[in-house]
DNA sequence: CGATACATTGAGGTTTATCAATTTGTGTGG
DNA sequence: CCACACAAATTGATAAACCTCAATGTATCG
């Protein structure tokens, strides 16, 4: 599956030779006001790149497999991942595309509870479960702000329940751009047009659609003048409000 | 909607005279091994006793609605409660049924994110969010056990992602009836006959299905012999392994 | 420039929804 | 205890949305 377009995935925050500097890599992400390390003061982030590691995938890759002993959590510094589980018959249902500052292994348990696969190129910083887990003991604020990310992820999941359980087509194509929107501007990118590192089928089996009838939903929304295409990764939204609407079934 | 068979439900652990006792209420709680409250020593359940307030609920009565600010977050004790988040058009999707035990509120924020009522019955503890909230603030254990709710309910939310995105209905009726088995064994009750407080048309609403295809398809698995009908609210179980190859769409 | 993967479009089939009628179950009042 | 009223569940006929299978178009990359 890996398409090796460059070799490996370049680091954002390099691993810097460990001598015993004043100033963490941590300390100059350019990700942390996003991910779970906000959680901690600029004075304990050198601990917390103590027990990381850097790690690349390049696209196609996968970090890991539903079912396999969840050794790792991880955050995303750059580039898409997405989450997803199997049916015995190869029925996909992808459950969640990453971007940069998420965190991915926030449900697992004991085991993996899906698999992990890299959408594009990916960097991550990489900690060993135990080794969170004694940070979060000596960091409380640490446990406050995962607590607050299952929350959010949890609000989050019960869209999606509605999505998939009751929305129709073109209502499930117009929340997926909006919310693509809405996350690419919370990471401070621009929010149109939207990009999309994923192709149709990854979108198909996020929304419980088809390649096909994605495709068609979305052709139909681009000749309705609600949107329109620079390429087939990004969508320019016309009528925002609109496809707010359409999104929300009215 | 309230069908007021009693007037108004008996609370389990009845709110007693305030004398200065040193056994609390919750101290006696027949659920507490199952909710949060477990999270807490014997001995500092008075305080936890000392912010709470007893409710109950008559079949059909609303709890809250989405939208409403989220004051409180409560603890089912007995009976069966649904939430649910509905469309413009009164499409409707049932995120969740709720039992003894339940915590009801972790993915809420500022407002309810769905509506709450009453399937059956219901008692319920009633905690004022600033109270819970400081109370977290001196019982770090009760945070880390709301962490793990809430990592276990992301799975829980995960599973219904691939239901409603993948399943057929036969799969999804076969993994509800299996879910309210295991829900219900955890419970401390029988796992056979499984036990259905709420009607076909809650359960469509949860399963992204109508009424008429749930009916048709217990039907289907009835006259297959994997399950039986004691009455409408009663599956007896006949071949779980069956079920379950079924659920898992063997 | 050709190979390959991806996206789009078309024709036809399947599952599930919708609309309507009937049956079953339950509680109430006589 | 029975008859009635009402709600819920089931069953049937038909329709719609989406899926499947197949062909064609398009972009990308060596």
């Amino acid at each position: 599956m890996s398409q090796f377009k460059t070799p490996v995935a370049v680091p954002l925050a390099p691993a810097l030779p460990r001598k015993k500097q004043g100033v963490s890599p941590c300390a100059a992400c350019e990700v942390r006001h996003l991910a779970v390390c906000s959680a901690l003061e600029t004075d304990d982030l050198e601990e917390l790149d103590s027990i990381l590691t850097h790690k690349g995938l390049s696209a196609g890759d996968t970090l890991f497999d539903e079912g396999e002993p969840a050794t790792h959590v991880y955050n995303l510094t750059t580039g898409c991942l997405k989450l997803y589980k199997l049916l015995p018959d190869g029925r996909r249902q992808v459950t969640g595309f990453l971007f940069a500052g998420d965190f991915v292994g926030l449900a697992n348990s004991e085991d993996y509870i899906y698999s992990a696969e890299a959408v594009s190129d990916v960097n991550l910083c990489s900690f060993e479960k135990h080794k969170i887990d004694k940070l979060m003991n000596s960091h409380l604020s640490l446990e406050k702000r995962l607590l607050g990310m299952a929350r959010f992820e949890l609000a989050e999941a019960q869209e999606q329940i509605l999505l998939l359980g009751r929305k129709t087509a073109k209502e499930r194509i117009a929340s997926f751009i909006l919310m693509l929107s809405e996350r690419a501007q919370r990471r401070g990118e621009p929010d149109n047009p939207v990009e999309f590192p994923m192709n149709r089928n990854d979108i198909g089996d996020y929304l419980g659609l088809t390649t096909e009838t994605v495709s068609r939903t979305i052709t139909r929304l681009r000749k309705s003048g609600a949107i329109s295409l620079d390429s087939d990764r990004s969508i320019v939204i016309n009528e925002r409000d609109n496809l707010v609407d359409i999104a929300e079934g009215f």
